[in-house]
DNA sequence: TAAGATTGACTGCTCAATCTTA
DNA sequence: TAAGATTGAGCAGTCAATCTTA
């Protein structure tokens, strides 16, 4: 029939999709490159920043700092006794549900979390300063109208 | 000093960086979905259909398939390979550098890559839907300048 | 020296399946 | 039945190192 691709996009960095993909990657590199020094890895970083920061006046249970994090819950699992193992996170058994796991961060992991997300902050202003004069407020307004999509919110 | 995160936003939600993150995650998992049934991964999908839709009046060597499919080159080296062994591309010696290979996509492989392309383009119109009344224009223009910043363009 | 390509190792993300307890 | 957690397997993405040829 062709010998060629039939796409609605005359060049590949009209499609979405595919440049939502590549610009991923190349923040992930930077983020990645800036947590190196801190011994930790990025899903590390979400996951101890994102315990850090909730509100920890109700017991924390793996699955509710994954859904917090927007992380799936396999790898909050694994990536979890990383950050134990690691002395930044503390694992205990839940009071009222014998199933459940109760997460603290220790103070070496509020400390880690904070230094590192001095960095990582940095880096997002970096980053997205490329956005130039299109008011980075627009941009994150999409990301939120397509995560909200998804979420079912 | 203290036990809570010192950020300077309110809400996770708030971080360009980590939306872009979570939304990629998303969007991935919707194309990885489509893609499955016809027996290929993203990534192959990418570099396959990047072959198809490329000019091939000049021999296409690995590294500027890499070049152009925004993917790395040991990524590709990999890829390749595995789309050569299902049929979909073939690898040939280049005729004036030795050290270079020439790729085609095979009969089977354009076909593959226009039928797969069809799938993964409706999964993109129903993703980015939910822009609503964002020009989908503007988003994808954001996109641009964060990816052009990054390839020093 | 540089460029095209490859290998091995490690983390990330997902899926299917399982185990235990509510 | 459902919910919290875990394990194992497979593909994705990156890095360091290597090999061959320009």
């Amino acid at each position: 029939m062709t010998d060629d691709l039939e796409t609605e996009y005359p060049q590949p960095a009209e499609s979405p999709g595919l440049m939502l993909w590549r610009v991923t990657n190349t923040w992930q590199r930077r983020v990645r490159a800036v947590l190196a020094p801190h011994g930790i890895t990025h899903v590390q970083f979400v996951l101890l920043a994102t315990l850090t920061w909730m509100d920890r006046d109700q017991p924390v249970t793996q699955r509710s700092l994954a859904d917090h994090a927007g992380i799936d819950i396999m790898m909050t699992s694994q990536v979890v006794r990383v950050l134990e193992a690691k002395g930044y996170i503390t694992r205990h058994a839940h009071p009222a549900d014998r199933r459940a796991i109760i997460l603290s961060p220790t103070p070496a992991g509020i400390d880690l979390a904070n230094r590192a997300n001095v960095d990582v902050e940095a880096v997002d202003r970096s980053y997205f300063s490329a956005l130039g004069s299109t008011p980075k407020a627009t941009f994150i307004h999409c990301l939120q109208q397509l995560n909200d999509a998804q979420t079912g919110t």
